[in-house]
DNA sequence: TGTACATCAGTGAACGCGCGTTCACTGATGTAC
DNA sequence: TGTACATCAGTGAACGCGCGTTCACTGATGTAC
């Protein structure tokens, strides 16, 4: 039955929301549309009418959640801060809920380009924040820097989770937060 | 029609390296049987001689790829070298014969117990190789150096073939290069 | 404001396809005498 | 060394399953008068 076009846009809001937790969590592979609306509360059925496809969905699906991460890391006054919040334990464990190019990682370079043109606007967005947390230096300094902090935090985190010993994976963030945590400053200073 | 021990012998190690190869370019889900057997050769039905399942041989090719990696990567003398062929331009196209956890990401943390175990002992050789290209320092600090270095490399490698804009992508590589490459002395020197 | 009709979000059965896996069969290889 | 038989790597058809997608239908919502 139809319902309200309020309802219907809360709807739609919902199953972008979920398949963003869902893919994050199981790959773009491992989370289906039948999984996806059912976890909205809805039956697949419904699902064209909000998409044109599963990719469709998955595009915007990941793009939420990088938005998403940009604005959650704007809140952090420190690089030490935003490290110990990447690095933790907790991201490491929460896949549905943190970085989407660490829970993606090298699948994004195999979806359609509607995803890879917004990963590739989030990531422009998280380098220019990445840049304003940067403490002396030159502006291609400070850029260098917020490229290879990225690098680390991605990489990091990716290593981390593939690991399947604790006591490696925790030594592994930890070792990431003091290197690049503290590398907010210039090191030729 | 049986084939010669010999002979089937050769194929098994085939299959393996074409699945090696498939799995990084196309990931776990990508690369099906039918389609590895094709490229080896083979027909699919001959799988099951080899291999208890897909699963089965992912473990073993995603092990093959890192051990030749290791491998690889105990040919370079400083780590300068070593970043520059890691973080080329080459490397980022060519992803069928690169690097397996760049290659297959955060894939890896979602596999078998056998996979991630796999994965864990060849990090840990690689770890321990490049701990052997750090400078200075104590021996601590050339772990956590190792460490960061290697999470750099694979968070930038992630990133620029993520990314839809080449010059991004360039930028990115060029930076880990700079910032990685010439770390292997122990910055409080 | 009330009534009649059109719209369309959502339902659930069905479709086609490709996947991993199984199986009866083939015939060259390996083995026993 | 030669012969008879057992083995088993490889073939190709078939199976069952889950997936993305389609479709006829429902009935509340939105609209026109």
């Amino acid at each position: 039955m139809r319902v309200s076009r309020e309802k219907a846009a809360e709807n739609r809001k919902r199953i972008v929301e979920t398949a963003s937790r869902m893919f994050r969590k199981e790959g773009f592979d491992g989370a289906g549309i039948d999984a996806i609306m059912k976890a909205a509360g809805l039956t697949h059925g419904g699902f064209y009418c909000h998409f044109e496809s599963k990719e469709d969905l998955a595009a915007e699906a990941v793009i939420s959640a990088l938005k998403r991460g940009v604005e959650k890391q704007s809140r952090y006054e420190t690089l030490g801060d935003l490290m110990s919040a990447y690095l933790s334990k907790q991201h490491c464990t929460n896949r549905a809920n943190g970085c989407a190019i660490a829970a993606l990682g090298a699948d994004i370079a195999r979806q359609s380009k509607g995803v890879r043109r917004g990963v590739t606007d989030c990531i422009s967005d998280q380098l220019g924040q990445l840049v304003n947390l940067m403490k002396g230096g030159t502006v291609v300094s400070r850029r260098k820097r917020a490229i290879s902090t990225l690098s680390g935090m991605v990489g990091a985190l990716t290593l981390a989770r593939a690991v399947d010993d604790p006591i490696l994976s925790e030594e592994i963030l930890k070792a990431a937060r003091d290197a690049f945590g503290g590398c907010s400053r210039n090191q030729d200073e």
